[in-house]
DNA sequence: TTCATTTGACCTTA
DNA sequence: TAAGGTCAAATGAA
């Protein structure tokens, strides 16, 4: 099958489940029946199967992991017991280890009015090790690296690259999740009160953490956060598939806890916290898109806008709060642009 | 003095 | 071989 083909049909099953996963998505806010979400359970799980085997891998039931960590290869395929063999010596060597790493996309736009030059901080300290010039782009792209990299080994990293097109918008490009505590000693850093109440609801974010579907999808995560592109959709908590039936995780989702341990995080968009009131979503009103390519490295299809409502992604839809940035926020703070 | 940034060179990958 | 990504020496700021 030519690629384009498999890309469309991958595309198409993605859409399939994407729409799967909004519909279970919204029936976990009205109480489905067992049978209802059982149905559902099985109709996303086929096109799992589907999109597995499309890309070749042949495993079902995860969507391609890439931190080091895993058993699943960057490029989707599980990892056989022969290639198994070679794990200690890939992740051996920096570079492949890196090819393993989580990669997601994020969308900031940052108020021009401000004279600002890039996005905001995301609370972890980066080091700038370099820029290039991209080829048919206006803007440089910067490159950073978690500041803490020698102390305590994390090989997070991060691209930012100015859009040609808004130059207000920032595609931030996280690699890899952070192995370091850095929250305790790091630049204290004023917060928008998105943040914080971001922040408060981080346990929430941790047992959507403790569901080995979340370390599935995320691997090939992209979380287009542009804000011009909300969607509104109906409050409901947000859950990946799994086979806890709703009214179960729904208490995975709403206890609170003002302790956040941010190294949960990994480094990951603190967007994904719910800034729910009252701690009845742990996402609500505003939608992101997960786009989860899977296996293949189609990072490059997949810097679509957030706009479109055709995202033709393995990923899913789901609604948190917009996260505006503030008109006032200090963006020049020390660690993402100088 | 320490830490961050800049930037040219080098490495990797497609 | 070109483009993207990373390294590391030089430089600057605090």
């Amino acid at each position: 099958m030519w690629s384009w083909e498999m890309q469309v049909l991958s595309d198409e099953l993605a859409q399939g489940m994407e729409k799967a996963m909004q519909l279970r998505f919204h029936l976990c806010s009205t109480s489905p029946s067992e049978a209802e979400d059982l149905l559902l359970q099985r109709i996303i799980s086929t096109f799992e199967k589907a999109l597995c085997i499309l890309k070749g891998g042949g495993h079902v039931g995860v969507a391609p992991a890439a931190a080091p960590e895993s058993s699943i290869s960057a490029d989707g395929s599980s990892r056989s017991d022969d290639t198994n063999k070679n794990l200690c010596q890939d992740f051996g060597e920096a570079s492949k280890k890196r090819k393993l790493q989580p990669t997601w996309t994020e969308q900031v736009k940052v108020n021009s009015g401000n004279g600002l030059e890039g996005p905001g901080d995301d609370k972890y300290r980066w080091r700038k090790y370099g820029q290039k010039d991209i080829l048919g782009a206006k803007y440089p792209r910067s490159y950073y690296r978690c500041t803490y990299r020698q102390g305590q080994n994390c090989w997070a990293t991060k691209q930012v690259q100015r859009s040609d097109e808004d130059p207000t918008i920032f595609e931030v490009t996280y690699k890899g999740t952070h192995a370091c505590k850095q929250f305790n000693d790091a630049v204290p850093q004023p917060e928008s009160p998105e943040k914080q109440e971001l922040k408060s609801n981080s346990s929430c974010y941790d047992q959507l953490e403790q569901n080995p579907m979340i370390s599935d999808f995320r691997a090939n995560l992209r979380v287009d956060t542009a804000v011009s592109d909300i969607q509104e959709m109906p409050p409901a908590y947000f859950s990946f598939p799994s086979t806890i039936p709703c009214q179960e995780r729904e208490n995975e989702c709403y206890p609170i806890s003002a302790q956040a341990d941010d190294n949960h995080l990994g480094g990951y968009s603190p967007l994904f916290y719910s800034p729910a009131t009252s701690g009845s979503n742990c996402f609500s009103s505003a939608t992101y898109q997960m786009r989860d390519y899977g296996a293949n490295d189609n990072t490059d299809i997949m810097s679509a806008n957030a706009s479109t409502n055709n995202s033709p992604i393995g990923g899913i839809e789901f609604s948190i709060d917009p996260v505006h940035i503030d008109p006032d926020f200090p963006f020049n703070i020390p660690g993402f642009f100088t």
